[in-house]
DNA sequence: CCAATTTAATGGAACGTTCCATTTTATTCT
DNA sequence: AGAATAAAATGGAACGTTCCATTAAATTGG
């Protein structure tokens, strides 16, 4: 007797040809739609795939061509709605060009990060668009030489890699916001959040020191305070900021979320902030516009750095030979109402 | 004169077969860790390995196996923080038992939904975890019966497709939201936001009519009020209810993103919300915190939900023969400041 | 020390596709 | 109509791996 059919193996390519008396390779001229087959015999071929619901088996495929069509998207912190973004304009950009994003999360974590691209490569992704972990070393991407795997860096910038690099202008950014603080007639101004290790928080320091500099004042090295870059992280840093004996009248932050941690302890100790001090943040998350008051900051454009990214790996995967390159995106002020400027500009005119 | 090396072509296990002067079946054997080979002979080929800068094919393995670790996450709005912490949830499980997620981002195109999970099993994905877009029909995934692709639905169920299901118990937590609002005091109460065709819409409705009901009121059809589930949806519905001649003193949203726009619209009309109106959301996304006031909202754990969801379909994955099963997380109450307990109690008090 | 056993290592045939070199069939030109 | 050409269809050898059936080498037992 016949023993009962455990699992409906998958159907091949050759089913399909025999479904429609035909010879695997004209199945697979359809497919590929590289040579040219009778419209009729197309149609047949299409009916007996439906019926027979076939599905094309891409690793087979790639064993020949060496051209996948993934592409993976290493993020280091997907709950911040930043990376979210940017993860959406890259998804974006990839799903016109007919490819697939590979995504996955680190959560900041190196180890993973690594266990995570080498599956991405093993999966035979054509390019990588990463957003480094913290402490992320030259050496955690050795491979990025290579030719089999094109690497973009994106957001982090990773000395000593070889690699196109995408980046928001920390610099000017936060010059351009500090700036804006000096105006309203800051003096005593304090840079807030990250750890010294980060390269964004050092552009971004450099930007401030520089802004403060043409203005000819300096940042008081007491008032550089490193924290996590993390509400908590701004909470706390602003609690040390606060406790000193000769307070800072202004606080630009490493971003929005620290920003708002130090709005929190702001207001736990009676301060109005807009009023009695002003806090301003960077990268303009949606809670920037949300929170109350809605924070000053500095917008990046994350969707928009996320669909460079993406066309730019494109470029560097489908011509190997054109260079790795850098592209800097635009910081534009936003100005609400933490750094007091509508209460500054009332002051004035009455 | 031989012509200069373009590419150099992919390393493969024979090669370093050759160089660890082994055949290729003891490579795999490595590679696998499945026969047993001498600990000296296995060093050697480790050793040849990233001398050579060996890169795993997955895919020819793949072609043997059918076993392919890797598993899709079908997002339908990436930009939502509520589906950020389901999909960290997600991955995280996944990265635990050695599979990759393959994560895309529909953008409520069901269109886009369709293509991506067609390539997800093209690339052989075991299983797919799907947060549906709006108006996904059962025939769009009419291939959910096969047994090459396991299929899980998320967050929004899909009446009439044979999957398992992982959804927050909407209409328990509309229900204890509702309850909450009656035991303040209020009588005429809104529901307000998201379409009518949406399941989870239907749900939630039925949760706060059930509770209403239950206070022997009912809801005014005039207080049952469409809109996109979006801040602007949320903001226009609210000034529709506000404009009535009968106002609603309570306001229980679709979502937190809805409620929020409500917020802004009562604001906007001089109402302080949580004295002279209450609103409450669901999902409590981290803007339900930030926001001021405090957003009063049901927490359905996302991250959680997500956890669950996948090992639900590693289940099923590794066991085939596992029938569907449908889980429904739980749905507490956060109570914050805009329902105005805080002020009732204070009232009480006083 | 030889047989019996265990441990290590090896060919070679799949797996589902592509693509080159051919063959078959249809179309056009004089 | 017959030759020349163009269009359509076909075998079969790759691609990089796994795994079964073997063989070779090492270990054990009496």
């Amino acid at each position: 007797m016949p023993q009962r059919r455990e699992v409906r193996d998958k159907v091949t390519i050759v089913e399909i040809a025999d479904a429609a008396g035909v010879s695997k390779s004209t199945v697979s001229l359809v497919l590929t739609g590289r040579g040219s087959v009778k419209p009729e015999t197309r149609e047949r071929i299409r009916q007996a795939m439906d019926a027979l619901g076939y599905v094309y088996n891409r690793g087979a495929a790639n064993l020949r061509n060496t051209q996948s069509k993934i592409v993976g998207l290493v993020l280091n912190d997907l709950s911040n709605p930043f990376f979210a973004e940017f993860a959406i304009g890259v998804e974006t950009v990839l799903q016109m060009a007919g490819y697939v994003a590979f995504m996955a999360n680190t959560s900041e974590s190196v180890v993973r990060q690594t266990q995570v691209m080498r599956m991405m490569r093993e999966h035979g992704a054509g390019g990588i668009i990463l957003c480094p972990a913290l402490d992320t070393k030259p050496e955690d991407i050795a491979w990025a030489g290579g030719l089999d795997t094109a690497l973009l860096v994106a957001i982090r910038r990773l000395p000593g890699v070889a690699a196109s690099v995408v980046i928001p202008d920390n610099v000017a950014g936060a010059a351009r916001v500090t700036r804006h603080l000096l105006n309203l007639g800051h003096k005593r101004i304090a840079y807030l959040g990250g750890m010294h290790s980060m390269v964004v928080r050092q552009d971004r320091f450099q930007g401030c020191a520089e802004a403060m500099a043409g203005a000819g004042q300096a940042i008081d090295p007491g008032l550089n305070i490193e924290s996590m870059p993390t509400r908590d992280g701004g909470f706390t840093a602003m609690g040390s900021a606060l406790a000193l004996p000769d307070r800072p009248t202004a606080v630009v932050c490493y971003n929005d979320v620290v920003a708002i941690g130090a709005m929190l302890a702001a207001a736990k100790r009676g301060l109005v902030v807009g009023r009695d001090i002003a806090i301003v943040g960077f990268d303009d998350t949606s809670e920037a516009r949300h929170v109350s008051p809605a924070l000053t900051t500095i917008a990046v454009d994350a969707g928009g750095l996320g669909e460079r990214a993406a066309a730019m790996l494109l470029e560097r995967i489908t011509n190997p030979a054109s260079p790795a390159t850098t592209h800097i995106g635009p910081a534009d002020l936003v100005i609400r109402e933490s750094c007091g400027a509508y209460q500054h500009a009332l002051a004035a005119a009455g």
